[in-house]
DNA sequence: GTCACTTGATTGACACGTCAATTATGGCAT
DNA sequence: ATGCCATAATTGACGTGTCAATCAAGTGAC
């Protein structure tokens, strides 16, 4: 009998779904708070957040996807719903003409610089200020297992 | 200077996207394997459990959505999908005119049966198979810590 | 009985994500 | 220069999720 074939037990099962569960109630949260204190989602924020650190504030389009870990055809529709809401804007690339240099606009960048500091803060309550120092540090030994554990397995399958 | 002003710190930080993106590259894997698995999506294995537990394998569409916990638009949307593909039926309730009894078919309960065995392997061998006994358990008591501050806080706002 | 109110469930509009085409250009071998 | 393949990015189809609006049926006040 491989242990492949064994379940997880009653307990490990529970912690899971607390794990799971919690994880998606935090994201839902500050999605949430994030929403309505700047009216943007949380990709919004992922794309804004790339774009400001960026040279001259602007990134070619497939540089943008690599840096975020985003598929491209999702940063497509994505940057798609940013630039009608004037957050961004599309220009041509002057060195590959199939090329496109995703800018940050001057309203992007404000809606930006004024929805980081409260998220930033809502994320302390929301999940740093829950925890204690050693719940804090175990929290980033668990998820750096779990990548580990989890990359390796991915990579052997490829 | 009130300390709801204070922001992460860059490891604070660094933590908190390590867990986030951990749970969401989780989620992720188990979704893909169930998917390839049994042609279930993560949402589907979940109507199906709690259907495949309820007494005459179905329920009432409002049992149903607050057994899992899901708004009630999302499953009526779901639901619609399963039904097309023969996984569940929608018949009428008896006792109240409005409601819906929300029934496992034959079909459903063959795909959940064949799904289940491999979806629990697949969550020992990608979360329980990573962590140590102790990380486990840290684990459970950082989801457990989070999920109560979660609450106060929504509570408070309430 | 009927009017207002609540409750059960669905619907429509739209944001978001993935996958499989598709389009257009670049670049190279011949 | 032509033909072929790789690359950059977009598009379309469809599943998924949320919110607000809708609709039908129960319920209680009068």
């Amino acid at each position: 009998m491989s242990t492949t074939r064994r379940v997880p037990t009653r307990d490990e099962l529970r912690i899971w779904r607390e794990y799971i569960e919690t994880a998606d109630a935090l994201r839902a949260a500050l999605g949430a708070r994030l929403q309505s204190d700047s009216g943007l989602s949380s990709g919004d924020y992922t794309v804004l957040l790339a774009l400001s650190e960026a040279d001259g504030r602007q990134l070619r389009s497939s540089a943008l996807a690599a840096q975020i870990g985003w598929e491209r055809s999702r940063l497509s529709h994505h940057l798609g719903r940013m630039e009608r809401r004037g957050l961004i804007a599309r220009e041509d690339c002057p060195t590959d003409n199939r090329g496109a240099e995703i800018v940050l606009t001057a309203a992007g960048a404000t809606v930006f610089e004024d929805s980081n500091g409260p998220h930033l803060r809502a994320i302390r309550e929301v999940f740093v200020d829950a925890l204690t120092p050693e719940q804090l540090a175990a929290a980033g030994e668990v998820a750096s297992a779990l990548r580990v554990h989890l990359t390796d397995q991915t990579d052997r399958i490829t």
